[in-house]
DNA sequence: GTCGGATCAATAACCATTCCTGATTCCGAG
DNA sequence: CTCGGAATCAGGAATGGTTATTGATCCGAC
C-alpha cells in the first residue's frame, strides 16, 4: 500500500478500512477505467457480503481525498481512474472499453480558458468518443 | 424559422410539428444552455398540455436531425444548445449557470487527438467547471 | 372521406446513484 | 482490558433524469 494513499487518509481524517482497500485493490486488478459496478464485481470475489452502495460510498470517500479520480461519457456510468495526471481518456460508443491517449498536450488548456472567463476554472476535462479498433473491424 | 432547419427536417424524414417547433422557439426564449425541465416550463406557457416525455423525444429528434446540440456536466441534467460550432461552455458548480467562453481555439484539438490514438475519433467535448462571478462574490 | 403510418400525451419502467436506518466495528480514555 | 461514543458498514428504499410503452390522435396519400 502506497504510503502517499496512507498520508491522504492521515490528512482528510477518513480510516483507510477494509472495504476502501478492497476498492483500491480492486481498482488495481481492473484493466483500468471500472464502473462502480465493475469494482463491485471484483471485490464481491474475495468479500461476497460487500453492497453495491459501500462501494460507491468507498470510491467517493476515495475521491474526496485525492487517491482516485473519475469521468463521465453519456450513456455510461462513471468511469474511475488511478492516474491523477491531466491526460485523455477516449471511450468506444460500441463496447464501452476505454484506453488513454498519450501524446496529446494538455499543459496549458486551463490557463488558457481562465484567461478568456470571468469565472474562476475548477476543472476542464476533454471527453472523447470513439470507436475502438476491435469494433471497427467488426462493423 | 430558417429554412435550413426545414431542410434538415426534410432530409431527415421527420416532420417539423408544432410541438418540434415549440421546443426549439423555447430554445431560443431561454437564454442559452437550458435543461430538459427547463425547456419544459417554457414551452407549457404556451401550451400547458405537453408532457415532458415529450419534450425529452423533440430534442433527440432535433439533436439527431443536427439543429441543437447537448452537453453533459457530472451533477447536471444535460443541457441543450443552439450554438452548434465546436466552443467552450463553463458550468457554475453553485448555481448552475452555464456560459460561453469565446477565444479558446479548439481548432486542430480533435485532429491532434486522432493522431495520437488507433481509436477512430468521433467527437471531444471539452466539459468546464468553475465559479462564476456572482457565486464568488456571494460566498 | 378512408386508410395506414407517424407522432403525440401520459404513464410506467429503468438505471445509476444517493439517502436512510439500524447494526457493527473501531478507537481512545480510563 | 473494557467501556462508550463515533465512524463506518450493509442492505434496502428512495431519488432524479431519462427512455420505453401504449393507446389515442393527427396527417398526408390516394
Ligand atoms: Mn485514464
Ligand atoms: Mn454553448
Ligand atoms: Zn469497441
Ligand atoms: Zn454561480
Amino acid at each position: 500500500m502506497d504510503s502517499g494513499i496512507r498520508d491522504k487518509f492521515r490528512k482528510s481524517g477518513y480510516t483507510l478500512t477494509s472495504q476502501r482497500r478492497a476498492v483500491l485493490e480492486a481498482l488495481t486488478e481492473s484493466d483500468g477505467h471500472p464502473s462502480a459496478e465493475d469494482v463491485y464485481l471484483i471485490v464481491k470475489r474475495k468479500n461476497p457480503r460487500v453492497a453495491l452502495g459501500t462501494v460507491y460510498q468507498a470510491l467517493s470517500v476515495l475521491e474526496e481525498i485525492g487517491v482516485i479520480g473519475s469521468k463521465h461519457w453519456n450513456e455510461s456510468p462513471t468511469r474511475y481512474d488511478l492516474n491523477l495526471e491531466p491526460h485523455l481518456d477516449i471511450r468506444c460508443g460500441h463496447c464501452g472499453a476505454v484506453s488513454e491517449i498519450p501524446g496529446v498536450g494538455l499543459d496549458d488548456l486551463e490557463s488558457r480558458i481562465q484567461e478568456n472567463t470571468t469565472y474562476q476554472v475548477k476543472s476542464a476535462t476533454l471527453v472523447v468518443e470513439g470507436v475502438c479498433p476491435k469494433c471497427r473491424r467488426n462493423q
